[in-house]
DNA sequence: TTAAACATACGAAAAAAATCGTAGATAAAT
DNA sequence: ATTTATCTACGATTTTTTTCGTATGTTTAA
């Protein structure tokens, strides 16, 4: 699959957080955010279903939307990928960034803490 | 600044990296990657040079250029921008697939607790 | 001292991404 | 039963980004 462009992600991100949509909905959310006509937003995901980046169901008039690209998928490689171009490949500096700023709860550094420790243990089973 | 392109993303990596370079430079390092041309390279560093992003010094006949816009800010955008559009904000997430997705070295692991510990004292101190 | 290599500037063009208008069909509201 | 609102499809256009050829001047090397 191809990398998907600002716009895609946009899409994906309303995709990703209500599920099947129509064109309608999606540009409603759209909108919270920035000015964009409806045309431009239905052509966007026409697109994107032509690519294989959505799916969807034309059983009604509105057709219904969902991603055919998973969350997951964008995560690791959009991650993988800013690491590399302005973090000089070390994933420990993004994390630290990441970290360092901004306001993350107890509960949350905790929960890192234990997936360290975790991570710890996963490696001394593979010694 | 506005924010940089893929492309120029490429050669501020290369400027970050290396410190003040030539277009010679940054385009052989640009060659290691992908191929592109000589004058391909110079016209972006020059519109990049217009609009405030780079530094030159063209004391010499090949010009030495140097970023003008920081690492770290760059870092801070971008790890920004992609917390919002592909971990729906949540920091954590981004930093729980950091770590789960890679090889990270204990040395790198213990350094990460240690943030931690800090950023908990920082809070206790806020109190 | 001429030819080859290398540098910048400039102008365009090609490629990619984003935007929207209009037409034609269907459904909803009056 | 009309009018109004809503959809999709389609075709362009606009904007942004990337790419490169050519002209011209300056070193370097033969």
């Amino acid at each position: 699959m191809t990398k998907p462009t600002e716009s895609e992600l946009e899409i994906l991100q309303t995709l990703w957080e209500h599920g099947g949509c129509t064109v309608r909905f999606v540009n409603d959310k759209l909108n919270e955010q920035r000015e964009i006509g409806y045309t431009t937003t239905l052509k966007m995901m026409q697109l994107m279903h032509e690519k294989g980046m959505l799916k969807r169901d034309e059983s009604e008039r509105s057709h219904v939307y969902l991603a055919n690209y998973s969350q997951a998928i964008a995560q690791k490689t959009l991650l993988d990928r800013l690491t590399q171009t302005v973090f000089g490949g070390s994933a420990m500096q993004l994390v630290m960034q990441a970290l360092g700023n901004r306001k993350t709860s107890n509960a949350e550094l905790q929960e890192i803490k234990k997936l360290i420790d975790q991570i710890e243990k996963e490696k001394q089973n593979d010694l």
